[in-house]
DNA sequence: CACTTATAGTTGTTTAAACAACTAAATTAG
DNA sequence: CTAATTTAGTTGTTTAAACAACTATAAGTG
């Protein structure tokens, strides 16, 4: 039987941790003036060059205004271009620029050090069994959502 | 070794899965007019009256900013009252309504059958090594934040 | 082909988080 | 007791999320 009260609640729970671990991530970048949110952006266009807007969004879990918004800025600070596609002109492929590649690669490392950082209290079966659960949950979540909106 | 790349990172994971929870919730308590975050406030009051913004904010896991404005929405809902400390008088007391007290006992069900429905993919060792893990990262990660602000 | 529907992306609005700067009351220290 | 410091709360600004409404192009159907 699971308990209950806030304090036992999932969702409660994991909220914090999730804010916790994002303002930490946030002060260790703060100096290349990009939060983790635009990060995990960027580092999906640094892993593949030219994708449209659409999977970008799909891989960064993200939905398509906040793309958008978030392609805006780093577009802003010189990190990505966007460039209108041929055959669908209804979609921008997006490029990563020089600067762009910079920051993503000097990024990269520090956010590894931040999982290890925080993960440390964590065995490697422990950090393992936590990411398949999380993905189990987000799974269910999405697909009880899909459901409930008819 | 734990495996690199945004796919396997707790942080971007856990963003999404507890974004999604959180849209589950919210279209379950539309109705309310209320918010998760808003009932995580109003949950703490229902659940202790007469607190102090200071405390709320603790237990709710916000900061002081964020705790002032979800209690002004609270408010403007005439779900709870603040009364101005006699003792300390930079301090509000905040107390629930009758509404208040109506909407936080049928909402607690709704919560509590998010986090079944939710975690049904869970074991209830799963869910339980689960909230004890994100209790762990949490104390971890603010305890490296507050080394790092000096 | 024309017409309907689906898709890619943008814009507007509301809520919350993080941070800094602020007011006012309480506490501490000289 | 006065002056400095701490504490409780508020306000302003920026970023992101969710949702709805919108434009423009593409694809499917009669």
């Amino acid at each position: 039987m699971r308990q209950q009260g806030l304090d036992h609640s999932l969702g409660f729970v994991m909220g914090i941790s999730y804010r916790r671990m994002n303002q930490l991530f946030m002060t260790r970048i703060k100096s290349f003036d990009l939060t983790p949110e635009q990060w995990s952006v960027l580092y999906r266009i640094r892993e593949q060059d030219g994708m449209i807007q659409k999977d970008i969004a799909e891989k960064s879990g993200k939905d398509k205004p906040t793309t958008t918004r978030i392609l805006d800025s780093l577009e802003a600070k010189g990190y990505v271009t966007k460039k209108i596609g041929k055959n669908d002109r209804r979609s921008y492929h997006v490029h990563i620029t020089e600067a762009g590649i910079q920051a993503a690669d000097e990024i990269a490392p520090i956010e590894y050090q931040v999982l290890r950082d925080v993960s440390g209290v964590l065995t490697d079966e422990e950090y393992a069994l936590m990411i398949s659960m999380l993905n189990k949950l987000s799974i269910q979540a999405a697909s009880l959502l899909e459901q409930e909106k008819e």
